[in-house]
RNA sequence: GCGAGUAUGGCGGAAUUGGCAGACGCGCUAGACUUAGGAUCUAGUGUCCCAGACGUGCAGGUUCAACUCCUGUUACUCGCACCA
């Protein structure tokens, strides 16, 4: 039988028999393990896709040999503009497209023989299962967890078409290169700012990378410090915030953001209003872009006729508008401490402003001295009335108390994560199910409504104002109140992709309920998703969605645990040969499909374990993949050394046992390179041997199973054996994995100069002893006194000479 | 700029804890078997001035012993980028 033959046969075995259903419930211990689900795109499934795939699958089928109740489920994650477009070309309705590529992705993974629960297959796009995305909006909704608000988008004038941040890179339209321009629109948002604390503390409830850690904490952006009042000479007042408030006696002027509300509320009384109206639309137009380029100066126009005051000395300032404050965080101002904040100084020379120290931490003609280098330093405070002389964090606690005290300001946090922009103008995501009606306003749809489905067209452009595609589908869009039955019309926006892949892991706990997104005993059950792996761009914000939305549903009583998720790794990139990122424009692209054709399956699934360290970025290489073929064929030819006896080969014995173990704790810590190279030293031992056991060919195969599982269940019969994914993993002792006779190197002065063959039970005395006995060491000790010698037991002898 | 990660032969990469650096594989060299070899097998393969010395980006340090720990530094990759 030829490869092909033997992978469909046996793939075809695990579909009939239903080798991976995960049933919920039963005596064995559950253990969830999840791939980040793909979207299904026209270009089939990629190299990468296979690496952490069958990485997940490996552990995946050993834990069940080990006994494991294992759920390794997959899905598709298909809302999203590619789809989107490209039913607008063809003038057909995407889910067309989707359920296409859904089946090329479907058997391309069966052809790899992936062992996917296939029963618990669903897709974000199916009615039945974007119902619930959409009852879960509804329960944000319902707990004042989503509003409206106006914020500002990025619109092409030439496209008529609202563009993500990454269309408009560098404030170009990607599609039509028109200068991209901000827009205000009306979106629904959810409150995922009020939960920033709560995402910081739960990620001690996991067991997540130290980097994705650090990736969620630094996504959160938390800063401590001080909200201060500010005063405005002839009345009214502002607050800011700042995180050195040991800086507010340097303070020589404001900055006020110019996109914020203030410079708004201040227009009365501005006297030169042209020249910061032009500052303000000027902002305007370069918001969203790319700024590195464009500020290489610091730009800005005093807000002249008004002057604010320090609250901590009376001192009267001017204020600034200046780009670099964004309105958007904090208060949308700041206080500029030039003497030691390098932005603030730079905007002071830029536009001749005084400059006073207030820490006595050297010189500040060149440049600021700021925080990162005076603190934690004894030096002490200068300017600063009756802190001089403090040290640095005294004085912060101190003025940091007086602002308290003096009802001058308050202690807060504040987050770089904003709340969520959870509207998209598109056709191909979730309708939000709100109702606008012009006596009652927004009204959410009755949940037993639900799913509001997308309406069956094969048109839909965008309007010209930029409203989404539904906006033009007018039988859709008019509809009644739930309230009063009146005349209404529909949310036209649709939810973002990553609403779908908030909540995806919990539906896989209970696919097919129609009662409840799903139930609590089955999420009760699989408890969590014990081992969720994907890529690393997905580890701040798909990963910091799905804790948000989990948290939310754990706080109105609808799942089990905070944190659903317990173990998050993340997968390198396969590059291709000339190391970098695979992509049709640089023709690198491989597609598993010609390599499974050409090598099998299990070869690619091989390759792609041994190609390197599974947490890093690693280029592809035909020639490799080519080894590891020889790697298995050698393993098939093994079979004719098979012989009559029974039982283990004893001179095996050692080698067996610590492959065993290896294996077990190398796929359970992302250890594939070494699990492979350590079964290739087995097939290396077998093969060294005129014959071998049944028994030893059958330990092999099953301990290659995990990775290459077709030729090994192929094989495995062909000796007689029933098929490995019905066995048990084998066990191995302890006590056989320590060789009882081993050399170790003796060292003189840290130089190796001889090896020993010493024994388990030798104590340090005679290990000593016959190391010192070794001829070549004798002559490098000769005659130099002996200052001591290092036995370390089993590793290392090391004599030290004078 | 900030944060994180990485750096080991010609190449991909090993080295659970500080204990013989280069496991395993690729590539390469020589040989065997062959009508043939892009099959298979055998031997070799870090560098050099080869009884020895030097070698894990670079410069120091700690230690009997450092790829591993500490200090400084360089380059590259990724993420965020005026976050007060």
């Amino acid at each position: 039988m030829n490869i092909k033959e033997i992978e469909s046969k046996w793939q075809k075995y695990w579909d009939d028999n239903k080798s991976f259903k995960a049933e919920t419930g039963g005596n064995k211990k559950p253990y969830y393990i999840l791939v980040e689900f793909p979207y299904p795109s026209g270009a089939g499934l990629h190299v990468g896709h296979v690496r952490s795939y069958t990485a997940q699958d490996a552990m995946a089928r050993m834990m069940r040999m080990q006994g494991y109740n294992v759920l390794y489920p997959m899905g598709w994650d298909a809302f999203g503009a590619p789809a989107e477009q490209y039913a607008i070309k063809n003038h057909i309705h995407p889910k067309e497209a989707v359920k296409e590529n859904i089946k090329t992705f479907k058997a391309q993974m069966k052809s790899i023989g992936f062992s996917f629960d296939w029963d618990r297959e669903f897709s974000t796009t199916d009615p039945e299962y974007y119902k619930w995305t959409q009852w879960q909006f509804l329960q944000f909704y319902k707990h004042g967890m989503a509003y409206k608000d106006t914020i500002p988008v990025n619109w092409c004038p030439t496209c008529k078409s609202v563009l993500s941040n990454e269309d408009a890179a560098g404030g170009v339209c990607e599609r039509c290169g028109s200068q991209v321009e901000q827009k205000e629109k009306s979106q629904w948002m959810l409150r995922m700012g009020d939960y920033a604390e709560d995402l910081l503390k739960g990620l001690d409830d996991t067991n997540f990378a130290d980097r994705v850690k650090l990736g969620q904490i630094n996504w959160i952006g938390k800063s401590t410090g001080v909200e201060v009042d500010v005063e405005i000479v002839g009345g009214g007042k502002f607050s800011i915030f700042t995180t050195c408030p040991e800086t507010i006696y340097g303070i020589t002027f404001f900055v006020i953001a110019p996109d914020g509300k203030l410079i708004k509320e201040l227009m009365d009384r501005v006297e030169n209003k042209d020249e910061v109206n032009a500052y303000i639309k000027e902002t305007a137009l370069k918001s969203n872009m790319d700024r590195t380029e464009l500020n290489k100066g610091k730009t800005g126009v005093e807000v002249k006729g008004i002057k604010a005051i320090n609250p901590v000395n009376g001192k009267e300032v001017p204020i600034f508008l200046g780009d670099f404050v964004l309105g958007d965080y904090g208060t949308g101002a700041v206080m500029a401490v030039p003497s030691h904040d390098q932005r603030d100084f730079e905007y002071a020379k830029e536009h001749n402003l005084e400059i006073i120290q207030v820490i006595d931490c050297g010189d500040i003609s060149e440049h600021a001295i700021e925080k990162t280098e005076y603190m934690g330093h004894d030096y002490k405070m200068i300017n600063s009335e009756e802190f001089n002389g403090m040290t640095v964090d005294v004085a912060r606690e101190k003025i940091s108390d007086m602002l308290v005290e003096k009802g001058l300001g308050r202690r807060v946090n504040n987050y770089k994560m904003r709340d969520w922009i959870f509207s998209r103008q598109r056709f191909w995501g979730e309708p939000i199910p709100m109702v606008n009606c012009p006596k009652c306003g927004w009204v959410p749809l009755n949940e037993e409504d639900l799913p509001l489905l997308l309406p069956d067209v094969a048109e839909y452009e965008p309007t010209e104002d930029g409203e989404s595609p539904l906006a033009n589908i007018t039988d859709w869009v008019n509809c009644k109140c739930p309230k009063c039955g009146g005349d209404a019309k529909r949310e036209t926006d649709t939810m973002p992709n990553w609403a779908g892949s908030s909540w995806y892991f919990l539906r896989f706990m209970d696919a097919h309920n129609d009662k409840e997104f799903a139930s609590m005993d089955a999420m009760k059950y699989w408890n969590r998703v014990d081992w969720y792996n994907g890529g690393m761009e997905h580890t701040a914000r798909h990963l910091l969605y799905a804790r948000f939305w989990v948290q939310f549903l754990y706080n109105i009583g609808l799942v089990p645990h905070k944190e659903m998720i317990w173990t998050r790794v993340s997968h390198g990139m396969v590059l291709g040969s000339d190391n970098v990122k695979m992509s049709k424009s640089k023709g690198n692209v491989i597609n598993p499909d010609d390599i499974v054709n050409e090598y099998g399956a299990d070869t690619l699934r091989t390759y792609e374990m041994f190609m390197g360290d599974y947490q890093m970025d690693a280029p592809w290489s035909t020639d490799s993949l080519k080894g590891c073929k020889r790697f298995i064929d050698k393993v098939a030819r093994l079979i004719d050394k098979v012989n009559d006896k029974s039982g283990f080969t004893e001179s095996l014995e050692s080698i067996q046992n610590k492959t065993i173990k290896k294996i077990e704790y190398d796929l359970t810590h992302m250890g594939y390179n070494t699990a492979i190279s350590s079964l290739m030293i087995l097939t290396n031992a077998y093969d060294d041997l005129e014959s071998i056991t049944k028994e030893d060919y059958h330990l092999l195969l099953t301990l290659l199973n995990p990775i290459a599982p077709h030729i090994t269940e192929e094989l495995n019969e062909m000796i007689g054996f029933k098929p490995i994914c019905e066995s048990e993993w084998p066990k191995y002792d302890e006590e056989k994995t320590v060789e009882t006779v081993k050399e170790i190197a003796v060292q003189v002065n840290g130089k190796v100069r001889g090896t020993i063959e010493v024994r388990v039970e030798d104590d340090d005395n005679s290990i000593k002893e016959k190391a010192m006995d070794n001829e070549n060491v004798k002559k490098h000790i000769e005659g130099h006194e002996i200052v001591k010698v290092i036995v370390i037991k089993g590793k290392i002898v090391n004599i030290v000479i004078k």
